[in-house]
DNA sequence: AACTTTGTTCAAAAAAACTTGAACAAAATG
DNA sequence: CATTTTGTTCAAGTTTTTTTGAACAAAGTT
C-alpha cells in the first residue's frame, strides 16, 4: 500500500526561511548547501532528529545526509543525542556560537596556518638561490611582510573564538 | 618570423612558490584561483605590472586578468599607479594588511550582515502565522538565538578590522 | 541463520564555478 | 577618418564541486 504524501507540507514558512538563512551562511564559508540545510532544520526543530527525518523533510538523498552530518561531527556543530527506545542516531544542533567558531577554525583553517609556515620557510631558501643581490633583497622583504600578517592572523584567533 | 619563447622561464622558482601561497589563501577565503595568481605576482614583483605583463607572465587568458583586476580593484587589493609615458595601466599590490582585510570584509560579509538582519524580521512575522503557541514560542526562542549571533558577529567586524 | 533496520561508500550524474578567446568598445595615434 | 592600442564582455568550454542512488556493511530481530 504505497501511501503517497507528496502534498504534506513537509516545511513550514517560517522554517524554510530559517534554513535558507543558514545555506546562506554555508556558503560564506564555504560548505554546501545540504550541509546548511541539515543544520538549519536542526536548529529549528525543539526535539532531535534522527537520519530519516531529515532526508524525508528535507527531501535530499541519503548520501548527502550521511556526507553533510559526518562534517558536521566533524566540526563539532552536531552532537548526538541517544533517544530510549530508538536504534537510530539522533542529531541536534550545537547552540554555543563560541564552539561553533572554535571547531570551524580548527578544523579549517589552523591547519593552513600551520603548513603555511612551513612553506614560507621553503620560499626563504629559494630566494637565496636565485637573481641579484637587488631583487633577493626585495624579495626578502615581501616574505617579511607575508610573515606578519600570518604573526597577526594568529594573534587574532584567540580572539575571534572567544566571541 | 615567429617567436617561439616558450623555454624562457616566465617565473622564478620563488615567485612560483609565494603565488603559490596567495592561490591557497584565496581558496580559503572562497576567491578563484586566478585572483590569487594576479595579487601574488603583483606582490613578488618591484615595479607595478602592466595588463599585458600579467596575462604573459602568468599564462593566462585576458578575461581572467580583466575580470580578476575588477574584482582586486574592488576590494582595494591593487592599486592603479600612473606610469609616464605608457598609456596601460599599471598595479601594484595594497600591502598595508589593515586596508585588505577591511576591504575585503565591507565587500564580502558586511552585505550579508545587513540583508540578514532583514531576513530574521521576515521570519518574525511568519512564525506568527503558524503552530501552536508553544511551537511558536520555541521559534522565537532560536530566532532570539540567531539575532544574538549576528550582533556578536557585528561587534567583532571592528576587531578584526583593526588587525 | 535469514531478515530487517540503519547508515556508509563511491561511481556516475548534475550543478556550479571558473577560464578562455573572439567579438566588441573606447580612446589614442598617425 | 582609418588604424592601432588597450581593455571589457560574454557565450561556450572546461574543471571542480556537490548530489544522487544503488550496492554494501554492520548490527539488531525473529
Amino acid at each position: 500500500m504505497p501511501v503517497t504524501q507528496s502534498d504534506t507540507p513537509i516545511l513550514s514558512a517560517w522554517e524554510t526561511s530559517m534554513i535558507d538563512v543558514f545555506v546562506r551562511a554555508a556558503g560564506l564559508i564555504g560548505l554546501p548547501r545540504s550541509i546548511g540545510e541539515i543544520y538549519g532544520l536542526l536548529f529549528c526543530t525543539p526535539q532531535a532528529l534522527s537520519f530519516d527525518e531529515l532526508v524525508e523533510r528535507l527531501q535530499i538523498s541519503k548520501g548527502s545526509v550521511s556526507q553533510g552530518l559526518k562534517v558536521l561531527r566533524q566540526l563539532g556543530a552536531v552532537k548526538l543525542h541517544y533517544v530510549p527506545g530508538s536504534r537510530r542516531d539522533h542529531y541536534q544542533p550545537e547552540l554555543s556560537m563560541k564552539r561553533l567558531v572554535r571547531g570551524f577554525i580548527k578544523d579549517q583553517f589552523e591547519p593552513h596556518l600551520l603548513s603555511g609556515s612551513e612553506r614560507l620557510d621553503n620560499i626563504d631558501a629559494l630566494i637565496e638561490e636565485e637573481g641579484d643581490e637587488a631583487s633577493r633583497a626585495h624579495a626578502r622583504n615581501r616574505l617579511g611582510t607575508l610573515r606578519s600578517w600570518q604573526q597577526r592572523t594568529r594573534k587574532l584567533m584567540p580572539i575571534v573564538m572567544a566571541v
